[in-house]
DNA sequence: CAAGTATTCAATGGATTACTTGAATTATAG
DNA sequence: CTATAATTCAAGTAATCCATTGAATACTTG
């Protein structure tokens, strides 16, 4: 009995183990920036090395750590290779780590605050009303990443202009309604960039609370 | 402009080092067994100490990382000092880290199946089945896990007998239904014992799928 | 207040692991 | 065969982490 007690017991330390590597593979924040890119969209090793500021070898091992980890998956795409999310479930834990961390570390809040100090200049709109709004046709929907993440999924209804182009096209945008932007998440800057220069130009504005994952994981649909 | 953006730039990568922080604190197994175990109930350093067979003063010093990085709290109580969790987000968090994990790594499944080869001895019945047999009187259903355990929070209808006093009040347990056991979670072995014993004794047998933390995360309530 | 118990603290030693970079290598498309 | 993308390798530095120990602190009970 208590022999196969010990195994069992071991067992189970062999499991808290390797849990304990997945959180470990996590443990890191360029590989929490690369999954965060990675929630949005697949990318290439290319991309992602741009994006998160880091050579690209460096990237590449990161990448392979998660891959390690199963939290990300490679397929090779012509000259490149395109990673992606491994699982629907790691999104999930992406966004309650972010959420514990959030609630609980009084540190982040300051953090969070300093951040998002330029957003409180703009009122929000809850996801929960978003298509009772574009049902009345009372706003035009307006998601500002840039195309490629439009394109692999966003909010029904939402037009994309990323925000680098938004000077540009703002004849497309109908003068008299709200302008409601979003773009991938609470930390995510370009909705705000996007409102300024639309509140400049005299249109009313609104900035969607959260962003694209958290619309998916509230259990929304997205469009492709 | 680009002044502006290294500052919410420096902004996002604190974000991502706290995260990480946090991540690095479930990256060590004892401190995931600290935590499992806290999942199930509030305990003191004593019991947490001697269910994960660590010394007192590790113990100790691994719950204070997990308190720095707010994943469990502490209060005093009378002589000792009761950990719990430090909000239900943590659970939430663990539970999604261990499916990630299972659903992931090839090498976690072959671990959980040596470790269930016990189980599959045994019918399962699933969560949502449970209400209707209980309704019906067709069941018993028996909580294993230590008395402490079942007080700090059960599934409705359960009786508790922990599994080290189930042969002294076999008296107590109808003959002419089916006993539905269930414990902690998937790597729990108490179920499996109790049935192991109940099924010898002549019942007919079943072990409840997944354990109460699951039970509560799938949205039932739990009775005090 | 004194004794006893529970918990934490501080310091050690040692091992281990982690991260980044630049150069070499592999893989693919044209 | 050449150019580009990605991975791997080697190397070095840094950093972290963990278990143990013995002592100190905090609390309760009598």
């Amino acid at each position: 009995m208590s022999l196969a007690m010990n195994g069992k017991r071991q067992h189970k330390e062999h499991l808290y183990i390797l849990f304990a590597q997945v959180a470990s593979a996590l443990a890191n924040p360029h590989r929490l920036e690369l999954l965060d890119l990675l929630v949005q969209s697949p990318r290439t090793v290319d991309d992602l090395a741009q994006e998160s500021h880091m050579t690209v070898a460096n990237t590449s091992q990161h990448l392979q750590r998660l891959k390690q980890a199963n939290l990300v998956a490679d397929a090779r795409d012509g000259l490149y290779v395109r990673y992606q999310l491994a699982d629907p479930a790691v999104a999930r834990l992406w966004l309650d780590l972010r959420s514990v961390g959030e609630k609980q570390l009084a540190e982040v809040e300051r953090a969070l605050d300093a951040y998002r100090d330029h957003r409180h200049e703009f009122a929000t709109v809850a996801p929960e009303e978003l298509p009772i709004l574009l049902q009345r046709d009372e706003i035009t929907l307006l998601d500002v990443r840039p195309r490629l993440e439009y394109q692999s999924g966003h909010i029904p209804g939402a037009v994309s202009i990323p925000v680098d182009e938004l000077e540009f096209h703002l004849d497309e945008i109908p003068r008299d309604k709200t302008v409601v932007a979003y773009c991938r998440g609470p930390y995510c800057v370009y909705a705000d960039q996007a409102l300024d220069l639309l509140s400049g130009q005299g249109w009313k504005v609104a900035r969607l609370e959260e962003g694209v994952a958290e619309w998916q994981q509230a259990g929304y649909d997205l469009e492709k």
